[in-house]
Parts: structure tokens; C-alpha cells; sequence
DNA sequence: CCTCTAACTTTGTCGGACAAAGGGACAGAA
DNA sequence: TTCTGTCCCTTTGTCCGACAAAGTTAGAGG
């Protein structure tokens, strides 16, 4: 016999836990915005009328979240949470799961194509202007491997910023912040690669400010075709993304 | 006169941190694997030498990350980052931006295209078989909203399972995860609303089962569209996510 | 071999404690 | 005046010890 569905089970979350969704609940619903103090860690513990340790281990957990930070001087307020930080969160989880080069590039290509096209349509004279400055430091590096990678993951966080789209913004920076570190060796692996890279750049600027969208689409396609080309001289698309890559995002994740 | 830039900040984490970090590398790296133990806290103050409260508060930061777990006895051990879990994070982080559905809108037709896409190439027989099922409880509750929402929900998570890409199946959670409370409203509010939305799922697993990419897009853009024209009807697309929905969010989410 | 009970362990929480670092006020030096 | 050093107060990071509740283990008894 079935039993009778009298009583619904009773919420039983730790205290630290209760803590964190009280001040959660408050910055979610507006009522304390980013920016504003929290309040000391004695204030909270007169305010919910518990342990000191209580009150710290339900603030890590906010932390972790990105929805509170402490500012220079220590005091917890409200914080807007980076993108970046949520990102490289979803990173390690993807590496974690062992996804593949395979489905990294596919997703990226779905991703970068449109933000290009968010960005042929919205980009505005101060995009572009950012895009110009960061090309300029690309040609000045192109011989570098290393700094150029770096210019190229700035690149296509600009562009996507361009789309003026931050759910996309969101959605492709995971995968992005996986690419990375291998962009270094496929620029390495290709004769030509920096040169490559930094005309793609180039075209894709053009498209953006002649408004574009064939050829923005185009080249973006070319730039992650050429990605996969260097990449398969390595290894093969179905390898999975590999935990030494996680070490790299982790030092560059604390700036 | 400005100042002469010559010393960085020094990083002096503190001990709950090194905590953290010191755990979170065994885990990336691949030394400690998903589902083994982690050790008591004891064990823990042992190993690392620092007190049991400073453990404790590392231990929240690797949990809110969801790198570590308790399982039913509240041990430690290490676990895969659930999806979802990440993904309402990042949820959240959108609706503190303020998002628009516009942005939403523009960012879910590219990913939704891009899972059917995949689902139609790579969906295998438990896909389809997953769909169907979803399918059949679909059109047992075309006339309830609530429930219809939150089939049409599953339905998308399994496309996108179907597509057998991890990262776009990650990329694409967010955006849902705000789709979904407003779907319910859409679909009340338009004529055999809920009819439509059946019959849309039933083209796109039919469009899955032939690998008609064609008509999987297709269904897909008028499917979304479906959403746009209820949604509009009740608000502008340029109307920013709103707190509101953070509840229905935040009351799902601990199941 | 199974069940039930009695230790033992572990977690969640508490209270109090203290050193280090930040902030503010204030006096004295350049 | 502007800078510097000092004193004091607050706040944080860490530590210690403690205890009840819940889970685990082992042993007694059927």
C-alpha cells in the first residue's frame, strides 16, 4: 500500500546554509543592490542571532557565489557578479566532465559566429575603437606566441562585448577561456600563423565597420577553421580537454 | 605627480583559502577523482595543520563551487559540478545585470538552433526514445500551463543532450533556466497556445528521427517565434529580467 | 545469520580568545 | 600646510575547547 502523502518534508538546512539564502534572497530581489555595505560580521551575527562562525561560513559561501566581495579594507558589500570569475567556474566543471576539443570548437563556432553578427549589427564607435587598440598590440606582438594568444582571447571578449549581447557574452566566454591556452600552440604549430591571425583581425574590424555580416561570418569561420587546423596538427579534435590546461586558467583566474 | 608603478601587490591568501585552492588542485588535476572521499574535517586539520574552523570555511567554498559534496551521511567526498546548479549561478548573475528578454530571445534562437542542429546529426535511439516519452506527458497536459512549461523545459534539455555536446548543452542552460517561468505566461496567453507548442515538439522529434536538418531549424525558429509573439503580447522584448523570476528560480533549484 | 543496542565518530553550532591589519583622530615635524 | 608617526578602536582571520544531534561500527543476544 501506497503511503498517504500527508506531510511534505520539512526544510532542514544547516544555519550557515539559511544565512546565505537570507543575504542572497536580499541582493536577488533588488532589495539590497550591488555596491551597498553588508555590514559587519558582528552586525550579522546580532541580526540572525547566531555564532560568529555561523555567520562566516554562510559569507564564504556568498563569496564563492561572487554575489558579495570584501573591498580593500575588508567590509562585505554587495557585488555584481563577474562574468569572468562564472566562467572560469564553468571551465573547470567542462574540463572536469573531459569534454572534448570536438565539441569545444563546434560550440565556439556557434557562439563566435553570432556575436559577430551581434556585432556587424550594434557595435558602436568606442567597440570599434577598442577593437582598433587591441589589433594595434596584436601586430606589435605577432612574433610572440604567447602575448598574441592573449590578444586574441581580449579580441573576441571585445567582440562579443560589441554584440552588446550579454547573454552571449556569458555563454561563449566557458568555452573561450578553454581555448586559450591552446591558440599559443596552434599559432606555433602553422607557418604564418601570427600573420594569419592578426589579418583575420583585421577583415573581421573591416566587417564590423563597413557593416558587414557575410563577411564578418566569413572570417570568422576562416580564423576558427585555421584554430583547427593548427590544433590538428597537435592532436586530434577528440581529445579531451585535458586537466594541464586547467593550471594555466587557474593561475591567470586570481588577477 | 603620479605615482611610480614599481611594486605589485603581494597575494597573501589567507588559510581558508590555501584551504581551498591546495583541495580544488587535487580535484582539477585529476589526483582525486569524482566520488572519492575526501577525509574527514579531522583528517583535514591534521593534514594541513590549521583548525577546524578555517577548514570548515574552505570546505564551503569548494561546496559552493560544487567541486566537493556530502552524500547522504555528510561525508566528504570530491563530485562532478552538476550543470544546473552552475548554470542557476549563472541565472542569477544575469538577472543582477539586468538582461533583457531581447538579449535573451536573440541569444536562446542561437543555441537552440545550434542543439537541434546537432540533435538531428548525433541524437541516437535513447534520445529519441527520451523525447517521445516527453512528448506523450506533453500532450497529457497541453491544457494545464504550468505543467505544459515545465515539460517544454525538459524537452529542450534533452535536445540539447541529443546534440551530444556538452558545452553547448551547458551554454544554452542559463538562457533557459529564464525562458522557462515566462513560458507558462506565454502560453495561456495566446490562443491554443498550448496545442502549438505540442505540435511544434512533435515536428522537431520528427525532424530529429528523419535527420531533416532543414525542419529541425525550422520548427526550432518558429517555435522561438511562437514564444516571442505570447511574450509580447503581455510585455516588451526590451523589458529587463526581473527580479521576480529569481524566486521561481531560487524555489527550484534546491531540489 | 539477523536484529538491537551501546559505544564511538563526525558534523553543526556555540562561546570565548587573541594577533594583525585597517581607520580615524591627533600631535608634532618639515 | 602637508606629511608623518602614534594611539586607540574596530574588524577580520585564526585558534581553542565544548556539546548535542546524527550517523557509524561493533558486539550482545536472539
Amino acid at each position: 500500500m501506497p503511503i498517504a502523502p500527508l506531510f511534505r518534508p520539512i526544510d532542514v538546512a544547516p544555519a550557515y546554509q539559511k544565512v546565505a539564502d537570507a543575504i542572497e534572497r536580499e541582493i536577488v530581489n533588488g532589495r539590497i543592490k550591488p555596491g551597498d555595505p553588508i555590514g559587519t560580521e558582528h552586525d550579522l551575527v546580532r541580526q540572525f542571532g547566531v555564532n560568529r562562525s555561523t555567520i562566516r561560513e554562510g559569507i564564504r559561501v556568498l563569496e564563492e557565489g561572487g554575489l558579495i566581495r570584501r573591498d580593500s579594507s575588508r567590509r562585505l558589500h554587495a557585488c555584481l557578479p563577474r562574468y569572468s570569475k562564472l566562467a572560469s567556474r564553468l571551465s573547470r566543471a567542462l574540463v572536469l566532465h573531459e569534454v572534448t576539443f570536438r565539441e569545444l570548437y563546434e560550440a565556439s563556432m556557434t557562439l563566435e559566429v553570432a556575436s559577430i553578427e551581434g556585432a556587424v549589427e550594434r557595435a558602436t564607435e568606442a567597440n570599434v575603437a577598442e577593437l582598433d587598440d587591441n589589433l594595434v598590440r596584436s601586430e606589435a606582438v605577432v612574433g610572440d606566441p604567447a602575448a598574441l594568444a592573449e590578444c586574441d582571447a581580449e579580441f573576441h571578449v571585445l567582440v562579443a562585448k560589441a554584440s552588446q549581447n550579454r547573454v552571449l557574452q556569458l555563454a561563449r566566454e566557458p568555452a573561450a577561456q578553454l581555448f586559450y591556452p591552446t591558440t599559443e600552440m596552434t599559432v606555433t604549430g602553422v607557418a604564418e600563423g601570427g600573420p594569419r591571425l592578426v589579418a583575420a583581425h583585421r577583415h573581421l574590424i573591416d566587417a564590423i565597420r563597413r557593416r558587414d555580416r557575410e563577411a564578418g561570418v566569413l572570417w570568422t569561420r576562416r580564423h576558427l577553421q585555421d584554430w583547427r587546423r593548427g590544433f590538428e596538427k597537435i592532436a586530434s579534435l577528440d581529445r579531451s580537454v585535458e586537466h594541464m590546461y586547467m593550471e594555466h586558467a587557474q593561475a591567470t583566474r586570481r588577477r
